[in-house]
DNA sequence: TTCAACCACTT
DNA sequence: ACCCTTGGTTGAA
């Protein structure tokens, strides 16, 4: 029998079974044909479930029936159930819709778990694991995995990469020049994003673009007009076949590209071949938005591919912190579609490794969660639902302070502590109590969400610790890293999961447990470093920033953290020893500080950065860069006194960067406010800059969807907001407005060593002056500092400070602010 | 000037 | 297809 071995690159529905390709390893395609009969399972009332079965035989349908016995998760002991295997996958979901519009009072199992998912945990395989594969002609016979999920250092099938992408879009070519690199170096080459941060692109395919097709294949590129639509398709029909490619990367293909590509090749009877499967449509999902994380969010449309894979850089989640290396990590250790796992969010991931766990186990997988949260007393509410624990640090800046942070606390102590939906408060035994809830937690069987997030907890570590081992030159450090960053992703989602009501393996009580164990072990930490003669300045969920007054070598932090792992039981690090560190007050409250609103230098000369400015995404660029490169100056400082005289160095900057943006030649694009919409256009009701350049939007025909990002520049008068795909040439953005946020910006940096608003506009719009030399950043265009600082001297104004890079000088102003 | 409603955002 | 809160702005009292 004749033996493939191969990489399994996609799995889909087809006849009696599913398509499944193989790549071997001269990147050759394989299409092979396996049997495969997914079940779903009911239970409830006999009468019910007969009458179903009957039904089911009645209308012809392609099932197999038998009763039999499965695990319920939550009761922890066998139940009848009938089995309902679907000889054809394809019509599972239609099946058990009828199903559960006929009798909607029996509960569904393994109902809604995708078939590509289905299929590889059947086979014991995975999303590109390294297959034996024996077979009868293009039948499968049978599937060896010669690889695990659970390796580090795997192998991966030469990819063939076609890019597409519109001209004028990105910059560079999504396939970098050196394409022997691989297409993993290239993907995260591609650039920024545009629109999600940073500087806008020349608008996406939403502000009308008009750019011709672009196409890179085999290191050649090849331009199509977009004005001559049958020779742009006969161009791309012929380079699909000639190249065969395995993967279509776009820039813009989920919502332009390909939806224009289909049309055309429609209206000119002009047959593409994108999918590589032979006469099966592209797949389309529409736009939506959604809620999460209290906001909304909004997802575009995607356009699938049969045999071949279309990933959307401009539509992917995570792209730029994770890119194709870590997505393929995330499909190798979750069973999900490549194609899949780049568009959701790394919680899918999660979710789809929770019921892979189940379906191990012979556990049920509740289609729709049927849990609801028990009642509790208004006073339990208010103990149960504190989240992390928050402190209010000592506001101000400080130095040689260490911060010290649980690794990946909450997934630790769901693990730890075997925190799982069905372990919590189930009375199954005593249990252990959780810390001031006393809800009894079973410790007596593994949860299924422990068991699932013990391997991944084990593998991160094993990543994090190549990494650190590898010298900087290895070629396979970068994808390392990517992969790393994509298990640091599913573990920060995997907590969120415990509480969502729609989660299939979530339960409130669950929750609350990690937020009260989480409470709990920041404050065994807290006491241990207090009794260690610590003072604690700033807690925060899984982190502490604590300082040893007085001491006159480095405190022993290796000894300090062995000890709290010890204590605690979980990993903790030190993050690093800050050289300064200032934690803001409250702009409503000046006297008090909040919690979450800090930077700070470290040993190293690395910025932390959190909550301020230029963390924030509806910060213009101008006005993020300039706080960056303050900070970059006061980096410079070794102490609190380091910071301090750096001060005059990093106020002439400011000073600098104003005067720009006072004089109105700071570029328009510098200037864009990124807002993400809320709500439907016709929904806002307070007049602000956003609202107005929504209308404006509309008028123009263009509307924009909740959760959509919406760039726009602040004008002068009424208008108030211009939408930035709505301007052309030259156009006078509204400086006071500008003033405003560029002066706030500053003074978050300048709070700490106690400069206020006043004195601030004093130094930087009145008539005190406060400038450093040349040539500690040059402004753009004149730099009108060197004839000030000359004309100061010659006019003896009075020099109220100085230092080694700047001076400050007083009186009335010099030249033109 | 005050304050509640509104809106967007971060950890 | 992941939970909750704070700061700033608007506009009416």
């Amino acid at each position: 029998m004749p033996t493939l071995y191969a990489w399994l690159f996609d799995a889909y529905p087809s006849a009696d079974g599913m398509t499944v390709w193989f790549l071997d390893g001269d990147g050759r395609a394989h299409a092979l044909h396996d049997r495969f009969t997914p079940a779903f399972y009911a239970h409830g009332p006999r009468q019910d479930l007969h009458d179903l079965c009957r039904m089911l035989r009645s209308r012809g349908a392609p099932v197999e029936l038998r009763r039999t016995e499965r695990t319920d998760l939550f009761l922890d002991r066998p139940l009848e159930v009938l089995e309902v295997g679907v000889r054809i996958p394809a019509s599972l979901p239609r099946l058990l819709r009828q199903a559960a519009d006929f009798r909607p009072r029996l509960t569904y199992y393994d109902a809604d778990i995708p078939l590509p998912q289905r299929y590889v945990l059947a086979r014991a395989a995975f999303p590109l694991a390294y297959c034996a594969v024996e077979h009868v002609g293009d039948h499968v016979r049978q599937i060896e995995t010669l690889d695990s999920p659970w390796e580090l250092d795997y192998r991966l099938p030469p990819l063939r990469v076609m890019t597409l992408r519109l001209s004028g879009e990105a910059p560079t070519s999504l396939l970098g020049p050196a394409e022997e690199r691989g297409i993993f170096d290239a993907f995260a080459a591609a650039g920024p994003r545009s629109g999600a941060e940073g500087v806008p692109g020349q608008g996406g395919p939403r502000s009308g673009h008009r750019g011709d097709l672009l196409v890179g294949v085999d290191g050649r590129q090849y331009g199509f007009k977009r004005r001559d639509s049958r020779r742009l398709l006969l161009g791309l029909r012929h380079l699909l076949e000639r190249h065969d490619p395995d993967l279509l990367l776009s820039a813009y293909g989920d919502n332009y590209i390909l939806p224009r590509l289909l049309e055309l090749s429609n209206h000119y009877r002009i047959p593409l071949p994108l999918n590589r499967h032979p006469g099966l449509a592209v797949e389309h999902k529409s736009a939506h938005s959604y809620f999460s994380y209290g906001r909304v969010i909004f997802r575009d449309e995607q356009h699938l591919l049969f045999g071949r894979w279309h990933v959307d850089r401009q539509n992917a989640f995570l792209a730029d912190d994770y890119g194709l290396d870590g997505e393929i990590e995330i499909a190798r250790m979750s069973g999900l579609p490549l194609q899949t796992v780049a568009r959701t969010s790394t919680g899918t991931g999660i979710s789809a490794m929770q019921v892979a766990t189940a379906l191990r186990r012979g556990v049920l997988v509740p289609w729709q969660k049927r849990q609801p949260e028990a009642l509790k007393t208004g006073l339990d509410l208010l103990a149960a639902d504190k989240g992390g624990l928050v402190y209010t640090p000592i506001a101000g800046l400080h130095e040689h302070v260490a911060e010290l942070d649980f690794t990946a606390m909450y997934p630790s102590i769901m693990v730890h502590f075997n925190i799982s939906p069905e372990t919590v408060g189930t009375g199954c035994c005593p249990g252990e109590p959780v810390p001031a809830l006393g809800t009894a937690v079973c410790r007596h069987r593994q949860g299924l969400v422990p068991e699932t997030l013990a391997p991944l907890l084990e593998k991160r570590a094993r990543y994090k610790a190549l990494i650190r081992q590898l010298p900087d030159d290895d070629r396979r450090k970068e994808a390392f890293q990517r992969r790393y960053s994509a298990h640091k992703w599913l573990l920060v989602t995997c907590f969120g999961y415990l509480g969502y009501k729609n989660a299939r393996f979530g339960r409130i009580e669950a929750h609350e447990a990690v937020t009260a164990y989480g409470r709990e072990v920041l404050l065994q930490a807290k006491e241990l470093v207090e009794a260690r003669g610590f003072r604690v300045l700033h807690l925060y969920v899984d982190g502490l920033w604590i300082h040893k007054p007085g001491a006159l070598r480095r405190p022993d932090y290796p000894a300090l953290v062995e000890e709290i792992c010890a204590q605690t039981g979980l990993r903790i690090e030190l993050e690093g020893v800050y050289r300064w560190v200032a934690f803001l007050p409250s702009r409503v409250e000046p006297r008090v500080a909040v919690a979450n609103r800090y930077f700070g230098a470290f040993e190293d000369g690395t910025l932390k950065v959190r909550g301020i400015e230029a963390r924030r995404h509806d910060t213009p660029p101008y006005i993020k860069e300039t706080q960056m490169e303050m900070l970059a100056i006061l980096a410079e400082g070794r102490d609190a006194e380091g910071f301090r005289a750096l001060l005059p160095a990093a106020i002439a900057l400011a000073s600098a960067r104003l005067h720009t943006l006072r004089a109105g030649e700071v570029e328009p694009r510098q200037l864009v406010v990124t807002h993400r919409l809320s709500r439907q256009p016709e929904e806002f009701r307070a007049r602000t800059a956003a609202a107005q350049a929504t209308r404006q939007l509309l008028a123009a025909g263009v509307r924009p969807s909740p959760g959509e990002n919406l760039r726009f520049l602040y004008v002068p008068g009424p208008e108030k907001a211009r939408p930035w795909e709505l301007i052309e040439g030259s156009v006078a953005y509204d400086r006071a407005a500008y003033i405003e946020l560029f002066l706030r910006a500053v003074e978050s940096l300048l709070m700490p060593v106690g400069v206020d608003r006043k004195t601030l506009d004093e130094w930087l719009l009145g008539n005190t002056g406060y400038w450093g030399p040349p040539g500690v950043l040059p402004p753009k265009g004149v730099d009108a500092r060197v004839p000030l600082l000359a004309r100061a001297k010659e006019r003896r104004f009075q020099v109220i400070d100085s230092s080694a890079t700047s001076v400050a000088v007083t009186k009335e102003v010099v030249g033109h602010w």
